[in-house]
DNA sequence: CGTGTCACCTGACAGC
DNA sequence: TGCTGTCAGGTGACAC
């Protein structure tokens, strides 16, 4: 579900309503979701006790950070969260529940069961793949035309989609914000890296920056990027401009936004505005 | 190195 | 009312 803008929502919103709280017992009813340890009960005890200092961001991980360990939270495509008070009734698809000592509960739902979590020593990732292997953080200020024409330029081919898509690349970036971003960019999904001129790659950086900035400021898109109990919603989907628009006439020259399949996602864009090169 | 395909799951929706 | 196929905001494993 989430890209960098829906996670950065979530992270504001967990550390709004978690922060100080000290968790008395964890429950696990849908044991893949925990990776490490690789024991459930080791994952529970280890949490136990344990007071929630803060809540950050790292590309699309969540991480709480409590006493000597992170807890690494990655929701995937439909993961999210709600503090809920404990004699609320247990909605469907619930598959973790840190029970505080306040008599709230942060409760952890996933319909698809693809999210994962995982507990680490604090601050130390190198032993998850995925979050140690992650790309520039792209609204740091270290994520600058040079950072990205220098990620650019050390790959010999590749769609720029893909690229894009990869979390080693940028990180945070997903199939919507990827699509958004090569349109206002200009630049068709397809186009080859060796291809864009050092003038794309600054529209290409200006273009990442302002999107998820923008949409971080609206609470990201759609959605389903619960916090609380009730769902505060994003307004960036009333925004986007490519995405699920397909059919539809550009909102810069008219001509209909077409849909196809670019590195297995589904792929939208402006024939015109985004025009093959070579 | 790169790319495509599949797998992990459930649910929504289109078409028959 | 079914059934079937397709698709979904992500990622990792795999074969080529």
């Amino acid at each position: 579900m989430p890209e960098l803008p829906e996670v950065e929502t979530v992270r504001r919103g967990l550390e709004a309503l978690v922060v100080g709280k000290t968790i008395e017992s964890v429950t696990v009813t849908l044991g893949r979701i925990i990776r490490k340890p690789d024991d459930i009960e080791e994952f529970k005890l280890l949490l136990q006790g344990l007071t929630i200092e803060e809540v950050k961001r790292r590309g699309k991980y969540l991480l709480f950070s409590v006493g000597p360990y992170t807890l690494v939270s990655h929701l995937r495509m439909e993961g999210r969260y709600g503090l809920y008070n404990a004699e609320d009734e247990v909605e469907k698809h619930t598959h973790v529940i840190f029970h505080f000592t306040d008599g709230t509960e942060l409760r952890y739902k996933d319909v698809r069961q693809f999210g994962t979590m995982d507990v680490l020593p604090r601050d130390d990732h190198s032993s998850l793949p995925g979050l140690y292997d992650l790309g520039p953080e792209p609204l740091e200020e270290s994520f600058t035309v040079d950072a990205l024409r220098h990620q650019v330029r050390k790959r010999r081919s590749g769609k720029i989609k893909a690229l894009l898509l990869d979390q080693t690349f940028v990180a945070g970036l997903g199939n919507i914000y990827v699509d958004e971003v090569l349109f206002v960019s200009g630049i068709h999904p397809e186009a080859n890296v060796t291809q864009l001129t050092d003038e794309q790659v600054v529209k290409l950086q200006r273009a990442i920056v302002d999107v998820l900035t923008h949409s971080v400021n609206l609470g990201g898109s759609s959605i389903k990027s619960y916090v609380n109990g009730y769902g505060s919603e994003g307004q960036m989907q009333h925004e986007l401009r490519v995405y699920g628009h397909e059919g539809e006439p550009c909102p810069v020259c008219g001509t209909e936004i077409a849909k196809t399949r670019v590195a297995g996602r589904g792929t939208h864009f402006c024939p015109t505005c985004q025009p093959e090169l070579g």
